[in-house]
DNA sequence: TTATTCCGTTAGAAATCCTAACAGGTACAG
DNA sequence: CTGTACCTGTTAGGATTTCTAACGGAATAA
């Protein structure tokens, strides 16, 4: 049980804040009685006192102060529930994303239709970017970004972990080469994204002392090896997440099981005070959930 | 009654997060019936359907995508609230407040001492600024400021109204002259902040028509007015809160009751992830609590 | 089709919460 | 000092909420 009683929470935010039993009384149309007991209830949960008893009047303790502000902007925030209701059509506007370009360009963009039928009056801004410095902006509501989940100050939820694995066009296994073991890959032009690192990882988690360094060519980033790979150009080292449609519709195979997880993953990063935007925190719960109900991929 | 029904709530927010009621029972440790009842009941209140039954899968409704967010934020901050308590000495380090210059130069540094007492382990860095730039800043934890109280997407705390009166030592009335009406002011020198605006708004609310402006000192700020009026050098117009500690000593006294009401009010700014660091929430509570117990001045 | 799984809905049991009443401490006025 | 007013603490027992257990129905998969 990691939630302290929330009733009981709530007589003590009353009673902190007006300063009296009574009044906290008053205000919850219970007994004076009935918020003693309640304190006396989150007493004994948390295991401190809350309140010195003065025998007419009360006083917050060290460690009533230090929960105090946490119960009150806590209880705050859940009040706005029925009042976002209420406004009915909260949900539309702008929400500013920013987003690594290979994510931006394949996985965001094959999910966009199905985004706006869910949200149809939210308008997305998509800024294809790696930049840390737009998860300390105030003008962007929602990051994604690979990672390792260390930004302070930020609320951070890992979307997915990341696997690498080497695919091809379905029509380049149809050309009379075979691809079947991992050292076919040398009858193969092989996609490197920036330097080629990928490469190295797999081939080394598979044993394969033969880095192809002959065969390699470096396209510059992963939007462009996957393009050339669909295309049939040559083998290509994927991320789980980019490949992903690419795969279910066919466009793209795995010629071989193995895949290596790499040390970054993929997290959604936003302020605290998203949820004043409605719009921002529905497309947090869009991503959490479309990322929740997605098979995994190794 | 404003809040939503807190234990519906929690059973709302596992089975949203869970996707199923089953589940978020176990995670709860009661059965799915209860936590089917305790939606219903959540939904009856709000007035909203929260799920789509599906016979034997669940899914959320608009709605209740839009209050999951503020829900699962809002109990998420509660949770931390047993954690704060283990660690016991939380209440430490540094905080980092911005205030007006002549805020942090009189109330501020009058009420230090009675801060560390009740605070020894915390230790305050003041920045004495107006800029608002700090209200936007990560590495500022708490601002103080006067003005209207819209800073938007910040927590925004009304601290104060502001009174303006005018002041003067004692020992300027033992000096023969007399200071019994505003019309006696013209024996004095009249000293000025800044542009002197605030005598002209004071001097036009008792109807007087004569501004003094040939006994007018202009001493550049309001923490130099004070210091000069304390000193015996003539008459300044004084805010409630900068005055209240010499009012009180008895080294500053109002020779008049008339008073004017700023439009500006004193606020106390914060960003919404303020309750990450127990030291600075405690800072919080404890400037609204003496600004709480204060007799307003006007 | 059957088996399975999950949700809905009851009645009644269990747990919780609240009230009412009295006791005791503090503050302040007379 | 005494009396009054105003708090809070603490019960027992009643009122209310919440949960369980058991059954029925809808969807899903084999």
């Amino acid at each position: 049980m990691r939630l302290p009683p929330l009733n009981a929470l709530r007589a003590f935010e009353t009673a902190a804040r007006l300063g009296s039993f009574t009044l906290a009384g008053k205000e919850l149309h219970v007994t004076h009685g009935a918020i003693s007991q309640q304190i006396r209830i989150l007493e004994t949960s948390l295991g401190v006192m809350l309140f010195i008893r003065h025998g007419n009047r009360i006083e917050l303790t060290m460690e009533g102060m230090a929960i105090y502000e946490i119960a009150r902007r806590g209880l705050k925030s859940l009040e706005e529930i029925p009042q976002i209701l209420r406004q009915g059509d909260m949900i539309k506007g702008e929400v500013i994303l920013s987003a690594p370009p290979g994510f931006a360009g394949h996985w965001l963009t094959h999910q966009l239709a199905g985004f706006h039928k869910q949200y149809p009056d939210l308008r997305l801004r998509v800024i294809p970017s790696n930049d840390d410095r737009e998860i300390q902006s105030r003008d962007v509501d929602i990051c994604i970004r690979y990672g390792n989940g260390a930004w302070p100050g930020r609320t951070v939820e890992l979307l997915s972990d990341i696997y690498l694995f080497p695919v091809c066009s379905p029509q380049l296994l149809e050309t009379g080469k075979t691809l079947e073991t991992p050292a076919d890959l040398r009858q193969f032009p092989i996609l490197c994204a920036d330097d080629g690192y990928e490469w190295d990882s797999w081939l080394g988690s598979i044993g394969m002392t033969d880095d192809l360094s002959d065969q390699r060519h470096y396209l510059g980033n992963a939007l462009n090896t996957t393009e050339a790979c669909r295309y049939g150009f040559g083998v290509a080292l994927c991320g789980s997440i980019s490949s992903a449609h690419y795969l279910q519709q066919g466009q793209l195979v795995r010629p071989f099981r193995q895949s290596v997880r790499t040390s970054n993953s993929l997290f959604i990063i936003t302020r605290d005070d998203i949820v004043h935007k409605a719009g921002a925190a529905a497309t947090v719960g869009w991503f959490r959930n479309k990322f929740a109900q997605q098979v995994p991929v190794d």
